[in-house]
This record gives structure tokens, sequence and C-alpha cells, in this order.
DNA sequence: CAATAGATTAGAACAATTCTAAAGAAGATT
DNA sequence: AATCTTCTTTAGAATTGTTCTAATCTATTG
């Protein structure tokens, strides 16, 4: 198991885990497996553990919800917030922002490049600014 | 108790709750009193109910959820989302943004004539855009 | 191989929010 | 005013997303 793993694309995961200070365990290289496979993608926990589960992956609900964390934490992830309810990750931490799908919770990138904000007031003293959000949200047309 | 309610401000604000189809009751005029007293004000259901209480307002926390998201329905208020733990409502319904401290949890408005999203691509077929908001997270420098 | 530090887990706990269903109050109809 | 109907309030239970606990397990180091 932890065999189909090593060598090739599971080694460099390995890596790239050490390198944060993670120990390159079975459910950390198969979650990253799972978000870093190919296109960028934004999922909340809950979603990770269902499609992890689907994948045959044994790995519980706090090992998802640590995990994330500690990706977050270590600049692999960063973390949406649109939604009261849910949180989501994203695999693209990248300069970009977002159209959101109300009715659906879904999120779309928008190219960091392609959008702007102009006329941001000088941040109160004793503050500075962290980052731009910028969330579009959509509504069927 | 009601009496105290009625005739000048009272009448004004029973009007305006008739006019959004809600009955004017004790409660939704005492929370009504609270949010629309002078300054525009960001809070949560358990800040609002706080402050009630401490008003000598007698209400239940079910109600100010229920009295935030009617008004809200209404359009006397807005939601915004900033912090996937807590939701907050914004008495200023006008177009403007926020500035959020992280830390404190509090909101800035920042009007909306001073600041501009350009760039926004074309939303996905069958969608358009419902609203743009920006946010600006702030930590202490 | 130990030994050790760090990771995983089931389940309990939590905080924010929503739901339920019973009692109360407002507006409309006599 | 008395009544009727509809909407509102409420306490407490329930639900949801998330975090915590503490026992077990595992990756890494010597
Ligand atoms: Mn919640
Ligand atoms: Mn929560
Ligand atoms: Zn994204
Ligand atoms: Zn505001």
């Amino acid at each position: 198991m932890a065999r189909k793993l090593r060598g090739k694309g599971g080694e460099k995961a390995a890596e790239r885990l050490r390198e944060a200070g993670l120990r390159p365990t079975r459910q950390r290289l198969e979650l990253a497996g799972l978000l870093f496979c190919d296109e960028d993608r934004h999922l909340s926990a809950e979603s990770l553990h269902a499609e992890a589960q689907e994948a045959g992956i044994k790995v519980s609900l706090a090992t998802v919800y640590n995990t994330l964390h500690q990706f977050t934490n270590a600049g692999l992830l960063r973390q949406v917030v649109v939604d009261a309810a849910r949180s989501y990750f994203d695999t693209n931490i990248g300069d970009h922002q977002h159209f959101y799908c109300e009715g659906e919770g879904r999120l779309i990138d928008i190219p960091g490049d392609a959008i702007a904000v102009s006329g941001v007031p000088t941040p109160p003293r004793g503050t500075e600014i962290d980052r731009v959000d910028v969330v579009i949200r959509l509504r069927r047309a």
C-alpha cells in the first residue's frame, strides 16, 4: 500500500511535505494525491473526505481537517470565505479572485491579472493590508 | 410598554415595517430601535441579543435570528460574509465595501464610490452577477 | 531495531444556527 | 368588544460544521 506511493511522483510529493516540515504519512500523501492531482480545485473538508472514501482511502474526517489546515499553514493551500456555513480550500495559491455560484456552492477562479481593485483607502493606523479578496456572487440568469 | 413605542418615531418605524410586510411587533420595533438608531452598524446575532438584554429588552435569541433574516429579506439589512465562524449583519444597505480586522472581528465601511473593481470577466452562461463584494483583510502593522 | 516525537482516530464537545411545536399577539371580521 | 385567523415569539431540542481529547499508531532518529 505505502509501496505504491514511493518512487517517481510519490517521492516528489513526500519531499514537498518534508520541506514544509510535515511528515509524509500515508494519509497526507494520499490526500495530497487527490488535492494536487491535475487542475486547481476548490473543496470543503466534507467533500474531500467523501472523495477520499470513494477512492478507498482510509482517513478520518478529523485528519482531513488537520491536513487541510496544515497544508494551508504550510502555504500549499489557501482558505476562501464565501459562505458562512462552510469553508472552502483552494489549491490555487496564486493571486486570483472568485466567482461564487450561491446556489450550487461552486467557486470559479478569476485570474489575478484580469481583475483590479482601485481606490482602496488608507487602512486605519496600526493596521496594514493583508490581502484583498473579491467575490463576485452569481445567480441564475 | 407598547405605549412608549407609539407616536413620533415609534409610528414611523412601525410604518416602515408594515411597508415591508412585517407586523410591527414589540420585539421587532425594539430591535429596529437598536439597529437603526444612529450610525451604521455591523453586528452579529449574538452581539445584538446581548445588547438587547443590556437594554432591558426581553427577546429570545431565536427571535433575534428571525428578525435579522426578515429584515435582510425585506432589504432593511444586508448580510456580510467575512468570517466562516460568524455572520455579520450590516445596517448600511447602500453600495459599499469593507475593511475587516481579522483579530478583533471588526468591520469598517469603505464608501462604494471610493473603490472600484475593473476587469471582471463575463460570468459563465446561464448566470449573472448578483453583486461584487470586496473585503480588505487587515493585520496589525 | 528501540526510543521519541509527531500523527491519526473515534467519539465527545462546541459554537453558531435552525427547527419544532406550543403559546401569544396582531390585524381583520363580525 | 368578541372572535377568528394568521403571523410571531419562545424555550428547548436538533443540526451542522468544526475542534478537542486522549488513546493508539507510525515516521524518523540514534
Ligand atoms: Mn454552523
Ligand atoms: Mn461553526
Ligand atoms: Zn481559487
Ligand atoms: Zn458595511
